[in-house]
Order: structure tokens, then sequence, then C-alpha cells
DNA sequence: GAGTGGTCTAGACCACTTG
DNA sequence: AAGTGGTCTAGACCACTCC
């Protein structure tokens, strides 16, 4: 039995981490079966129970255990043939892979009717529109089309900076009297429409990642909403699951 | 100054943080400002040191604060314009929405060859290649399309409904020497080859949504590459980030 | 050296599940 | 009633940051 080194530099609960997820992993502990009680795994490597438990909310966050209050903590499904997608702002995702980011303002209009499928979403007109169009490049090349609509009275003047290092919510809360609490994205692939082709200098119809934004208050009204066009060749998710560090 | 409620049904950490979190959202903490101390706040709500630090875990889980030892602990960026896309398996990604899935096996091969994306991921022939390929359906319609490439020596038989139940993760540790205990997986729009738009009923150069999953060993070296199109219309991604609920 | 977050302990009470 | 996980407390030591 492996045992806990409590002179390294691996604290205690990452230590056992390790050895419980090397035990499952390696098919000691199957699918579905029980691992022994906090008590018992306290008891085992000499640990408090609260030791034990930062422990095994480590493994259940990674998704290879879950606990069932009153029964037990169970071995979950492999989890290798999930994925988690992290989508950062286009700024940060792009700062990641060390790229400079620049971007052109396209247009910035005020409107007084939303697109169709705006309204689909649940979104109203009000006071009116703001609608703005960017060109976002890494590198000095173009990666992705945004589109903004959110409620705007008019009046409220915006600095065309505020668009290049404020998020979207940011500005929301800035400049109306709305406070986006909530946001729900949902991500497809689409063929790119004329005009943004045009921009991402590829072909109309070429395949792109297109993300779409919605932001909502706390009463659940949409006050904004965010179209991504992403070209494909340029922009991709990634989701990376590894075992955990080993150490001594 | 709200208060902590000992005898509510939600627990305190949890009423601390929806409390934290509102002060945040609200503007009242301002991105890159300090909270108060954990000693602070746990004199100031009556709490234990411990309880306090479990509520800020969780607002640090949601992205809200980051805490730096020696520092402090800072409110972050906005973080409405993140979105979190978890993929699950088919099978399961199906029945959240309450779909019937099925499947069609169109090919299993023992194949000498890799392909040569599988070649420039680093993946090896060895003894040789199993590769299949399925249709996924949900609700009697066809949804994805998937290839899988895997390491596999002869002669040792595969039972045609393991596709169906087994992950491609435990298939690999079932019926090779090769354990897979990382996955790395990789998202982008596509058009949709011959091959698979057929299968698809769609026409060949619709966009798709694929999805590239490589499996590695604990020496990292590639043992399985699954490779998925998704239709477009039948298939997306959703991320929703939304506050704690708060309540008594 | 004072203050911060990171970790650990030993003990307690609770809610839930199971025999 | 016994055992499980969920929560909380009070106190301790450590590593780090800043003055």
């Amino acid at each position: 039995m492996d045992r806990i080194n409590k002179n390294s530099f691996t604290p205690p609960f990452y230590q056992l981490a390790t050895i419980l997820e090397k035990k499952i992993l390696g098919g000691e502990l199957k699918p579905g079966e029980p691992l022994p009680s906090e008590n018992d795994l306290g008891r085992e490597y000499e640990l408090s129970r609260t030791t034990v438990r930062k422990c095994l909310s480590l493994l259940a966050e990674r998704g290879l255990i879950s606990a069932q209050q009153g029964r037990g903590t169970f071995v979950s499904r492999p989890s290798l043939d999930r994925a988690l997608f992290v989508m950062e702002e286009f700024n940060v995702h792009m700062a990641q892979e060390g790229k400079q980011t620049g971007q052109r303002l396209i247009h910035v209009r005020f409107r007084k009717e939303l697109p169709e499928f705006a309204l689909n979403l649940g979104m109203t007109t009000d006071d009116g529109i703001l609608y703005y169009c960017r060109l976002l490049l890494a590198d000095e090349e173009p990666v992705a089309v945004e589109h903004k609509y959110m409620r705007y009275k008019k009046g409220r003047p915006i600095l065309e900076n505020e668009f290049q290092y404020k998020a979207f919510s940011e500005i929301i809360a800035i400049h109306t009297d709305f406070l986006p609490v909530r946001s729900q994205a949902t991500l497809t692939a689409e063929s790119a429409a004329d005009f943004d082709a045009r921009f991402l200098q590829i072909a109309a119809g070429t395949p792109v990642l297109k993300l779409q934004q919605v932001l909502y208050t706390g009463d659940n009204k949409p006050v904004g909403i965010g179209v991504f066009y992403y070209r494909h060749d340029r922009y991709s998710l990634v989701s990376d699951i590894q075992p955990l560090k080993g150490e001594r």
C-alpha cells in the first residue's frame, strides 16, 4: 500500500488523490464500485477526515468519482470520452496562443428594429438598439467577425475604444440601465454569409464556427446578443484531460 | 449588511457566497479590488475560517474571484463573456435532450496503414490498426459519423455491441495492452466529405462540426484516435453561466 | 514582523440511506 | 440503530508578500 509522505512538498490531500486516481485508472477500483468510507480512508492513510474530503472533492471535480449522501462514494464511468472546452474572450484566447490581437470596427448604428433571430430569442426593442460589428484580427490576419445587438437609449455616447477594452457585459452594464447576470452561449457550424466571408477573406459558403451569446438580466430578459463567426482554419477549441501530476 | 441565517436550509457557506456574488455583480466590489481577508469575513459574518474558505472556493470555481497567497483575494474581470462547453459521450448528450439514440456500424476493418493525419498526430502502426466507422442516430435520424482508429493486435475479437455500450477508452483498455489515461480533443468546423455527407443525408460540402479526439497512454503515446462529424442543424453545444440560486 | 492565503487536525452535529 | 456523506468549529502551523 502506498503511504502518505508528510514531509513532501506536495500536500497529503493531493498525494492521496493521485493514489486513488491510479487505482481507478488502473482498474483496481472499477466503475460503480464504492470507495472506502471517508472515515476508513482517514484511518488507513492516517489523515483527518477533512483532508480526505478535500482529496475526494478534487477527484469528484475531475469526474472520476461521485458521492451520494448516506450511501457512499462511487467510481464513475470512464471520463476520457468527455471533453471540456473553455472559451475565453477573443483577446484572452489569442494572448494564450501568443498572438497579437487587433480589431477593425465595421459598423456602429442605432437601430429601431431587431433582426428576426433576435426577436425569436425574446429580445425586445424598447428605446432602440445599438448594433455594432467588428472584425477581429490575430497577428494582423482576420479570424472572426462579431455582430452585437444591445438595448440602448440614444444619447449615451460610447467611446470607440470601449469596444476594444471592455467585455460586452461591461458595456451593457455601464451604458444601459440593465445589469447582465446570466449568459447563454451556443456553438455550431454554419456557412459563411457573403458579408462575413468578405471580411474574413474566405469564399462565401465556407464553413465557419458560429458562437451565439445571449446576455440576460436578473429577471431573465435578454439585453444583449452577440454573434461570432470564426474562420475554421484559424480558430478551434481544445480540451485536454490528463491525470494529476504525480510527485513524491 | 446581510446576515447569515443559521437556521436556514441553505448552508452558511452558500448564503455568504450569494451575498458576495451580489456585491460583485452589482459593482459594490469592482474587478481588481481585494475582498476582506478570510479572517475578517469570518469575524464579520460570525463564521469559522473554514466555512469562509469553502464559500470563497465556490466563487473562485465560478471565476468571480481569485486568491493569491500572501497578498489577498481579488475580484476577477467579468466572467460573462466566457463560455464553458461540456461535451459528453453521444449517448449521454442525446439522453439529456430526451432523445433515443441508435447506431449503425458502417465499417470494421483491420488495417496495416494509418491515414496521414493520424501519422501526423504521432500515432504508430505497430501490430496493426483496427478501424471502424459508425453512424450515430438520435430519434432515428442521422446526427453524426464517427471514425475510430486504434492500435490493435489481430486475433482479439471485439463484439459488435461493445462499440455500442463501451466508451472508446474502455475498448482500448480491454482489447489492447495500452491504458489510455489522457485525452485531447479539438473542435472545429469543416466541410462534409462525400462519404460522411452521404450517411448524414446532407449535400457534400455542407458545414459540419468536427471533433477530433486523441487518447494517450501514460507515456504520451497516442493509442486511439476518434473523429466525429456532426450535422450542424442537429448538434450544438450550449453553455449557461448563471448566478447562484439565492434562497432564504 | 505582521498579515495573507494554503493546509491540516480533532471533534461535533446533521440529513440521508439501509438493514 | 448504524453507517454514510455534508457541514461547521476552533485552533494550529506553514509559505508567501509586503513593509
